[in-house]
DNA sequence: GCAGCGCTGGAAAGCGCTTTCCCGCCACGC
DNA sequence: GCGTGGCGGGAAAGCGCTTTCCAGCGCTGC
């Protein structure tokens, strides 16, 4: 067992040429090779078998083929349908993507930055929300420097201001186009079921959705704060009803949130939508089959994560490039008229 | 802009050592460097933010951190569930986890493999299940080998055979078990929402499925293929629609084809269970907010996830190893006495 | 007819690290 | 007192590849 690798050494020994001649043939350069020697390579290597040392090569050429992915929790849909957009740009790039999970914990994300470039990663998503942690945030700014100095691109999804190219989901005017179309269908009470108050994009969100009610004319929504998980919807759902509050109309900041409200209610006896009316934020994939069908501001978060990995993949240059996506407000049977 | 990246060998001179003894504190040996020396290393490579070069260790050392991952498609929650096992197990082992997506082409798989290996991975987790494809099977086994051959430590999720570490989930036996449950509920006429025919999980699920209806003395199922998707599960059912067939429950041989199926009767009207019953296999979260809840078999995905990590991980002898996981039938709401 | 150019092939110098080998030093035993 | 070992430190040989630099050669242009 364990019989050595093929070498390119081997393989130029072989085919009679030098390893000069080999490595043009086999990984490409500008320089050209006469038709017979580069067949000749080409079959010898065919027939041991070769495959690139990729270390040795990343070595050589002083950049690797590795793109990191950086999220909280790939089993959130959220996530893995990022990832999904991700992988799949990366791969017909002909690049391989480093999975990292920070668990939510944001000083991971500069953990795994940092174990990113040293594997010379040459360019990472990060699509892990931004938080308003002070230290956390600046840790992460200065590795997200140290990886640019060194060459690598950094793009993010869904959280600008860190200097980088930025996929942006229209979450402020989303939440804000929501307000507005659950308030035309006579709803005056909101609540919201708000994520961690430290996320931006929760914070966005609901900024965004009392901006709306605001144009409506209706007051501020109740807002509970909770986790950004399933759980977290459905324990501030349970705390909302023993608020014993009057509120008509739920808006969840997040589908996966969303979920976990609607299964509190359901286990409450509260019908949706007749009692309550729900919506959510994303339009994630599983959504589709949920009863009643969720309403909610949709967003094409495959495509962000191949617009994000487009972004980082094509040089471009030093300028930040931002994308804006805008969210589409999709009202579905989760909403009643009030 | 692109600071040249700090090396050991700088380290090592700002430090006043040599090469030698710096790469013995930084990066662990069996040699010993006496107090002084080491700290005076320690506080150099701290100040001047050095970070090793991973692939010139990988060189150096013939063996790299990373950990390869192998699925059909990130966002299938069981596939996203298996990923966040394998990679906290990974992640907590100080490897990277290198993600690699099929789309379900059986080919991709020994590509990836291929790839992985020229990344000198020093494992892989194939969660991908296996088909029944001969020629993909064939080069897959052989990818398999080289990889092996190399070092690299390979284990499958749900597919035995290779031999390779496996764990494997009770397919037929959950299946079974079910059909029984089934049966037990007064059921007679069944159909089974089968997979692609070639894929083996599939096929186990429903043998059992067909054993545990033998069993209880009923006649075999309608047995209706489909792909392994929701949209696969969707089709089918509305083919099973379509057939006038007389059953009474349908079992999806995944959760995530019951939910299409759901879908599909939902929009016909047909009633579940009231009308038909119906169960899926695997048990995957999304399933907690589904209404009705569905009744399928229990798989501890993330912990499969782990334990095919931990096979990989530690070294192990040459035998392959099993480890079996079983279903648990949990019946809910979706499946009703007849 | 010859300087000069472009083109192909090979030798060899790295890329940043690990690890072997060697050297000098000290403590020890006879 | 001197050979022996053991031990901490450094020089240097790789690891497998890329790429620069040089040599040789056949052409072109004056």
């Amino acid at each position: 067992m364990s019989a050595r690798q093929v070498t390119l050494a081997e393989v130029a020994k072989q085919a009679g040429v030098s390893l000069a001649t080999a490595s043009r043939v086999l990984n490409g350069s500008t320089r050209q090779v006469s038709e017979d020697l580069s067949e000749r390579v080409l079959r010898t290597a065919e027939e041991l078998g070769y495959v690139p040392n990729a270390s040795a090569q990343a070595l050589a050429r002083n950049s690797s083929s590795l793109v990191g992915l950086v999220v909280h929790d790939i089993t959130d849909p959220y996530f893995s349908c990022i990832a999904a957009g991700v992988t799949r740009v990366a791969e017909e790039a002909g690049l391989v993507v480093v999975l990292g999970t920070t668990g939510r914990r944001p000083e991971r994300e500069a953990e795994l930055l940092s174990t990113l470039r040293a594997h010379r990663a040459r360019a990472v998503v990060l699509a892990g929300s931004r938080t308003t942690d002070r230290a956390a945030q600046s840790r992460l700014a200065a590795e997200i420097d140290a990886f640019t100095e060194q060459g690598g691109r950094v793009a993010c999804v869904s959280q600008a201001k860190l200097g980088t190219d930025t996929v942006v989901p229209g979450n402020r005017a989303g939440g804000r186009a929501l307000a507005r179309a659950l308030a035309e269908l006579g709803h005056k009470k909101f609540a919201v079921l708000g994520g961690p108050s430290e996320l931006v994009v929760a914070r966005d969100r609901l900024a965004g959705f009392k901006a709306g009610l605001t144009d409506a004319g209706i007051a501020p929504p109740v807002v509970i704060n909770g986790a950004f998980t399933r759980d977290g919807g459905y324990a501030a759902a349970m705390e909302l009803l023993a608020s014993k509050s009057r509120a008509t109309c739920v808006f969840a900041v997040t589908d996966v949130m969303a979920m976990g409200a609607m299964a509190a209610l359901r286990e409450r006896g509260v019908r949706i939508p007749e009692d309550i009316s729900i919506a959510g934020f994303d339009d994630i994939p599983t959504l589709r089959d949920t009863v009643p069908a969720l309403s909610t501001v949709r967003l094409p978060l495959e495509e962000m994560g191949e617009i994000a990995a487009g972004l980082v993949l094509d040089a471009g240059g030093d300028e930040a490039r931002t994308v804006r996506v805008a969210g589409e407000v999709v009202l579905r049977a989760s909403t009643a008229h009030n």
